[in-house]
DNA sequence: GTTTATGCAAATTCTTTGCAATACT
DNA sequence: AGTATTGCAAAGAATTTGCATAAAC
């Protein structure tokens, strides 16, 4: 369910040539619901020059590939929008950042809510993040008081 | 209900020293509902430095004056917590983004749905921001096609 | 007269782009 | 060969910081 044939076979399914950057680019950003910056990548792919990864996580953003949310912290975090992590309709979901370890989640399980805009608004697309502390900070947190 | 006094009264109750600059920023951000980046507001108080700018932003989310939402344009976009366009309680509040005029809007009316989160996370702060296309441009765009 | 605020210039951070070199088909 | 991809270096955009001057109390 995440082997490098698995990426290969959803590059193909969305007209994108899985050469090995990419493959470098999705294997990395399998981390399950956390998501990763383009620095991160930058980091985690030595190898790999970050014009290149920026121009894969924009071709990948436009072929659906991955997401981007905002969570504030200055840098765009993008994770895989398909595969385990993600539920197959690919809904829009919620991210969590915690504010103590940086991290920023997926959280798929969560919809977002509809919401009724006021007469003349045409929705496209949300960007719903929700800020705070994460279970194991918060967990920490109030051991530490 | 948005004069200097009013503006005055504002920031001398959060502890801020009302000072010209800050007057000036104050003033400049009272454009209801649409929110102005630190960019717009260096272009409408041409003599007042950037730096300053940005510090008197920063002051004034410490003291919450003001509010933010990330749009995704790449910079921050602000808006007065408090006054004609913000309900008495101040409480957050979804963001609508054109993707057509870039204007970026608050939607005060429109509380943010409660979201029931895992077992273990604590939220903090909401950051929602809906893209889509606003009345005008909605309205324009059909007209063109 | 000491603290606070401001302006200027430079630095920082994140991301993108031009262009030449390389790899693929 | 011809097209697409990659790396390198440089540019770009948004914001912040150090430091000296100027204003406020």
């Amino acid at each position: 369910m995440s082997g490098d044939k698995y990426f290969i076979d959803i590059m193909q399914s969305r007209d994108v040539k899985p050469t090995a950057v990419r493959l470098l680019v999705l294997r990395a950003m399998s981390r399950g619901g956390e998501m990763v910056t383009m620095g991160d990548l930058v980091r985690l792919l030595r190898t790999v020059d970050k014009s290149s990864i920026s121009r894969t996580l924009s071709l990948f953003m436009r072929k659906g590939i991955v997401h981007a949310a905002d969570d504030g912290s200055g840098a765009l975090k993008y994770n895989l929008s398909i595969g385990v992590n993600m539920p197959a309709d690919e809904g829009s979901h919620i991210h969590f950042s915690c504010e103590r370890c940086q991290r920023t989640f997926c959280l798929p399980a969560i919809g977002i809510p509809q919401v009724y805009l006021p007469e003349g608004f045409r929705t496209s697309s949300v960007n719903f993040v929700i800020k705070g502390l994460c279970p194991a900070c918060s967990e920490a947190a109030s051991r530490q008081k």
